[in-house]
DNA sequence: TCATCGCTTGACGTGAACGTAAGTTAAACG
DNA sequence: CGTTTAACTTACGTTCACGTCAAGCGATGA
């Protein structure tokens, strides 16, 4: 009854985008903790999760420590009450770092459309003169 | 007339908390283009607009190769047609990646706000049962 | 039984983005 | 005129995040 539901490093891979350099890099760095079968990994659906994020976070720019740090506070088991505390506030300061980055984002993303506008101006004065001539 | 609004090399150091060799190293990957006093790095407002992008883009995940590119967008002086119908494709193409990022980024938030209401919770019932004894 | 396939563990290599140390030069100051 | 001071060049070093062999192990199929 625990056998489904696990996943060879192959089938990780497909599945994420992977290689298995990566999967077995991030479980050295202990971003990844799958169980083992003899010699080989089988993926959890934990790891999976917790894959996920990992990847995610790299398109946010966070570094794989980050990460790491990160992805203690989406599965905070049973703690002790001060290391949920320590882990708690490090999540609100998390949690507003994103917000500064989405505001930010938003800017970028209005400069970069603003900036297309122009861009369609231009393209469209160079197509009028070719036609012209 | 032209000699205000320049700054040096620590000058812009200061202000945006950036050292020297990284100054550098953007010139060396040609992001940058301060101009020349003898020997010496004067900036211009062009380089720190540029720099604020840089800085922006590398928050964002974005490598400088990737970034160098994007600048070109921001300021395209008088480009040849094929060239500016390029950096607009890639423009567009950057705008969309940053929409999709912001989509994620919006969703990570989310997720990281239901944990901290779970730590809460859980903050709450550790302080609740060591009040209790 | 033998070979192939998939996974494994080292171990060294690589590109990006700088850091750092050594030595040089130009301007400014006492 | 000597000496700090600040910026410069050159070049090698470092960290991160993997890539890339090389060699071995365990199941599976002919």
């Amino acid at each position: 009854m625990s056998d489904d539901n696990l996943m060879t490093i192959r089938q990780m891979c497909d599945a994420y985008e992977a290689t298995p350099r990566t999967l077995r890099f991030y479980e050295a760095k202990e971003l990844l903790f799958p169980i083992r079968q003899g010699t080989k990994r089988l993926y959890t659906r934990r790891d999976r999760a917790r894959l996920k994020l990992i990847l995610r976070g790299k398109r946010f720019g966070f570094s794989l420590e980050e990460i790491r740090q990160l992805l203690d506070l989406y599965d905070l088991g049973d703690q002790q009450a001060t290391q949920l505390a320590k882990t708690y506030e490090l999540a609100t300061q998390r949690l507003s770092d994103m917000v500064n980055q989405r505001e930010e984002l938003d800017e970028a993303i209005e400069e970069l459309k603003q900036q297309l506008e122009w861009g369609e101006k231009r393209l469209a004065e160079l197509h009028a003169s070719s036609a012209a001539e």
